[in-house]
DNA sequence: CGCACGTTATATAGATAACGTGCGGTGCTCTATT
């Protein structure tokens, strides 16, 4: 029998949400039943609800609680003010290092005692072994991670903990899990799946496309020039409302938001050196329309619910789309026009390269593995950390590469070595999966590029790249502009149906050349999405076609692009 | 990898070019002092 009536009813009672959108109730409903779902929506369409009204759903019938994983405090002290003015205040709890231990420990008795529905706490809390035995007592309803794309950007060299979490849903007895976030293109989406060990999973992605945002590209050949368009970009943008300006670095953004407080407007320099008083005055300030523009390393972004952002301006190339689309999609969630402008120089991807090298540390591991055989049991972290002279979270990063090559386990006692192989032979595995996770991210960064340097449809481009169909180009971005004719170019609006003429007139010809997307559909011999094989660099799923150029994204190699007559002629890929 | 910033080199006394070095993002938690 279905719940829907019910948690309908619940929705509105106890949430005022008298209208749920058809994939709230199928998640909700999935979740109640006991099934994995996964909700990749944006900020404002309701995927909170979700779990709140599910996990609310199962606390009535069984008293017991739901645990929701967040990234950060800030966010979970926003999710408790929420739910405790709809559900009084003992119904959520958080656990995290801002409270006295008196408090955390009132926090557990209301969860002990039936009273919490929620228990928020950050990954780290889950890192300990007391933390997590004692949530295996509160026999929790479901596992919810908050924010779930950090499953997939964070643990390999930054808070590691965030790896072990599948680990830690096994030992509560495997309850069902919600996973949740705003962007997560289809390799992402996979390996969240993967990584929480969800089975099964009910995947749910609504409103993806933001035909609201207009998207552009400046390029740039000097430093200096580049600069000063962005200050002017700014000021000009800031006139219609406010917005934010991303920069790379921390001096960046301070040298930004002098030059921008010069030219009178009201701008603050946003990044994690500053103090944390400061943050969170500048983040209250532009919530209450009183600065013009929030000048921001990527600290400033997640739990950002301000409908009204006109603008969403980068100075230098984000590391992916992922996180392009994460930031620009913070502009124009009241539906009004929004605008993304990126302003691009090659060099720039220098630094995002540097960002993304993570060397292994070879004697390391060995380190950690030499202990783990003189064991001969499972040893619990600290003991390593003890043992190896390690800091604890080293000790947790070197665990985890260890773990995902299968060479040690992590149990209730501890770390046990669980391969017979030479530990020579495992270092080897190791660096070499680490070298394998840098080649990835370095084909993310050239996605990202060919963003920057399409000529095309850049909305076709991006919703592509997440797994998308955009049948026409947008006419809201610079290509469709550039594709129209000249009088409707100048002034910005672009007339839609002669940016889509165009447009297509230009896919016709490609097709004529050999290999336009449009008309070889039908005899296509890689559809995209679909699974492929390629002699050196393995399975891959087809992610792209333009012209003659085919996108790859390979399991082990990252993001390919291969020529589609070399790939006919050569017999390159094979379907898998 | 590229940039900012400081030092040295050049070639002849005030300045500019060439070279070398350090730096760069995201947050949790725990512990020791005020």
């Amino acid at each position: 029998m279905s719940d829907k009536p019910a948690l309908r009813a619940l929705a509105e009672s106890a949430f005022s949400l008298p209208h749920l959108r058809d994939g709230q109730l199928a998640g909700m409903a999935a979740l109640v039943e006991g099934r994995d779902v996964l909700a990749v929506m944006p900020t404002g369409y309701g995927k909170s609800a979700i779990y709140q009204v599910a996990a609310l759903h199962l606390h009535q019938q069984t008293g017991r609680p739901a645990v929701v994983v967040s990234p950060l405090i800030a966010l979970q002290e926003d999710q408790l003010d929420g739910l405790s003015q709809d559900l009084g205040t003992d119904a959520a709890v958080a656990i995290n290092s801002s409270h006295s231990d008196a408090d955390v420990e009132a926090s557990w008795k209301a969860a002990e005692d039936g009273k919490a529905v929620f228990v928020f706490l950050a990954p780290e809390q889950l890192a300990k072994q007391s933390t997590v035995d004692r949530i295996r007592g509160l026999d929790i309803s479901l596992f919810v991670v908050d924010e779930a794309h950090c499953v997939s950007s964070w643990g390999h060299d930054f808070r590691p903990d965030y790896l072990a979490l599948g680990n830690v849903r096994e030992q509560l007895g495997s309850p069902a899990v919600a996973a949740l976030t705003a962007t997560a293109s289809p390799p992402v989406r996979d390996e969240i799946v993967e990584r929480l060990g969800m089975k099964d999973p009910l995947v749910l992605v609504r409103g993806f496309d933001r035909p609201n945002i207009r998207l552009d590209v400046v390029r740039h050949h000097e430093d200096k020039g580049k600069r000063k368009a962005v200050l002017e970009q700014v000021a000009d943008l800031a006139g219609k409302g406010q917005g934010l300006l991303y920069a790379a670095t921390r001096k960046d953004t301070e040298k930004y938001a002098a030059k921008l407080a010069q030219e009178g407007l009201r701008a603050e320099a946003y990044h994690a050196g500053r103090p944390a008083k400061e943050r969170e005055h500048i983040h209250e300030l532009f919530l209450e329309d009183k600065l013009d523009v929030v000048v921001a390393t990527t600290a400033f972004g997640m739990g950002i619910d301000k409908p009204n952002v006109r603008f969403v301006v980068h100075a230098d190339i984000p590391e992916s789309l992922d996180s392009y689309y994460q930031e620009i999609g913070r502009a124009g969630r009241d539906g009004e026009p929004a605008s993304a402008v990126l302003h691009y120089r090659s060099e720039d991807l220098g630094l995002r390269k540097f960002f993304g090298t993570h060397f292994p540390d070879p004697d390391a591991l060995l380190e950690v593995l030499k202990v783990l055989k003189a064991a001969h049991a499972a040893t619990p972290k600290s003991s390593l950390a003890e043992l190896t002279g390690f800091k604890p979270r080293r000790v947790t990063g070197l665990v985890n590469q260890l773990e995902e090559i299968g060479a040690v386990a992590v149990g209730k006692r501890g770390v046990r070595l669980t391969s017979k192989a030479k530990l020579a032979a495992l270092v080897s595995d190791a660096v070499e999966l680490a070298e394998a996770r840098q080649r990835v991210d370095q084909s993310r960064l050239t996605m990202m590029r060919a963003y920057a340097e399409t000529d095309g449809c850049r909305r076709q481009f991006l919703l592509g790249y997440f797994g998308e169909d955009l049948p026409e180009p947008c006419g809201n971005c610079d290509g469709c502009a550039a594709a129209a004719p000249a009088d409707t170019a100048k002034d910005g609006k672009p007339d839609k149906k002669q940016a889509n003429k165009k447009a297509g007139r230009k896919q016709q010809s490609a097709a004529s050349d050999g290999g336009g997307p449009a008309s070889a559909a039908g005899d296509e011999p890689f559809p995209l999405q679909s699974a492929v094989v390629h002699k050196e660099w393995g399975p891959g799923l087809v992610m792209r076609h333009e012209d003659d150029v085919i996108t790859v994204l390979f399991e082990q190699e990252g993001y390919k692009t291969l020529s589609r007559s070399a790939v006919v002629e050569n017999q390159l890929l094979k379907p898998a």
